[in-house]
DNA sequence: TTTTGTCTGTTGCAATTGCAACAAAAAAAC
DNA sequence: GTTTTTTTGTTGCAATTGCAACAGACAAAA
């Protein structure tokens, strides 16, 4: 079962407020579908999210939508991770969230003298390392050459996650549509060739592989 | 025009011998075409590729191939970066190269006891978060819904990465197929309709924007 | 509890894409 | 400099996908 890095990984509450404030963090709360405006002028800024779920999304002026990328509590996002100017990214809570801010260079300069700093720069790299072993898995969904591929290939994935052959979905299918840049009602007719070929089946977001 | 990061940023071939002396790094020659197997039994393993070019691909059991990063000199890969049970990867020299190996336990460790192993350190973050944002590019050129929209994103980053409309094309067409993962016979008639259209000129693999 | 909005499920039709197959050009190997 | 391999360029045809439009189910808000 793979480990889910966490950038709190080996912290404790005390550490955690000790560390908080060597590295000057602020948390701020978002209420649900609130947009995320975390670029602070120039600096690099480091989100993690405490609490709650949020989403990355790129709006395409043909009013296309994409879901960039899902953070959940543990995960981080930051500017640096994303080139600005390549089309309109934002960042919205999905359900009511909790985020801590942190200023990279604050981070980098800290773990110089403070064990706990350092010991947060561990932590914060395994989660980067693991961000990118999203975005790999994302791509490989996304090169998959047809609707069924990238289905099944997403499929598999969550059953790999959850450790079984039945699992819950937990995206809409309109959002799964978006997630794997597909037409939605394309997708849901690739689905239904699925599930009366019964490779899959489905009661009501809970899908069992068949196979 | 955007600083690509290093992770010998600060650094001299002095700093560098000491570093990678302290590191025990290890520099390993390559063939072209020669495969590059770093993963080292459990330790988690950083490649940092000197000079060359290698490339991460994945083969299908079809015969389909996919290309799914490329690293030039500077860049790393990583098995941290790589849930390896997803599908057959492999990481092959393009052209004959030099790639350096550290230990990341080795790298963490030092840091905090060593100047130049925390300089690295910030380096190495720096160099993960532009390959975050490569990742994020190359999803968002997948993510774009036709064939035509997949070469006008491609061509217009790679214009904005040349600053200039006009640039060399550095893959194949063959290669640029795996890379947005398109069918090649259809890629080059879209690219055939483009040109028709006046919306690019191609003189041999030198593309311009006419728009 | 009604209203409003979003999500699911479906379908015909048109457009796009992939597949297969081939010839010519270019590049690499000998 | 000749041979071999790879890449480019093209096309007809079939399969897949997107688009548009709709009805019903479901959820959220008033």
């Amino acid at each position: 079962m793979p480990v889910i890095p966490s950038v709190y990984q080996n912290f404790d509450d005390k550490m955690r407020r000790i560390l908080y404030n060597v590295l000057s963090a602020k948390t701020i709360l978002y209420k649900s579908n609130q947009m995320i405006s975390y670029s602070m002028g120039k600096r690099n800024v480091i989100g993690i999210v405490e609490q709650g779920q949020v989403r990355m999304i790129r709006y395409e002026y043909t009013g296309e939508r994409t879901i960039l990328d899902e953070f959940d509590e543990g995960d981080i996002f930051s500017d640096m991770f994303v080139e600005s100017d390549f089309s309109e990214l934002s960042v919205e809570a999905i359900t009511n969230c909790a985020v801590t801010f942190i200023d990279y260079e604050e981070m980098i300069s800290k773990a110089e003298s403070s064990k706990l700093a350092l010991q947060f720069l561990n932590n914060f790299i395994h989660v980067i390392s693991h961000t990118l072993v999203k975005r790999n898995e994302r791509i490989e969904l996304l090169t998959t050459r047809s609707i069924r591929n990238k289905l099944l290939a997403y499929f598999e994935l969550q059953a790999k996650k959850s450790n079984s052959k039945t699992f819950n979905l937990n995206y809409s299918y309109t959002d799964l549509a978006d997630y794997l840049a597909v037409d939605r009602s394309a997708l849901m007719r690739e689905l239904k060739y699925l599930k009366e070929e019964k490779f899959i089946s489905d009661v009501n977001k809970k899908i069992t592989l068949l196979y």
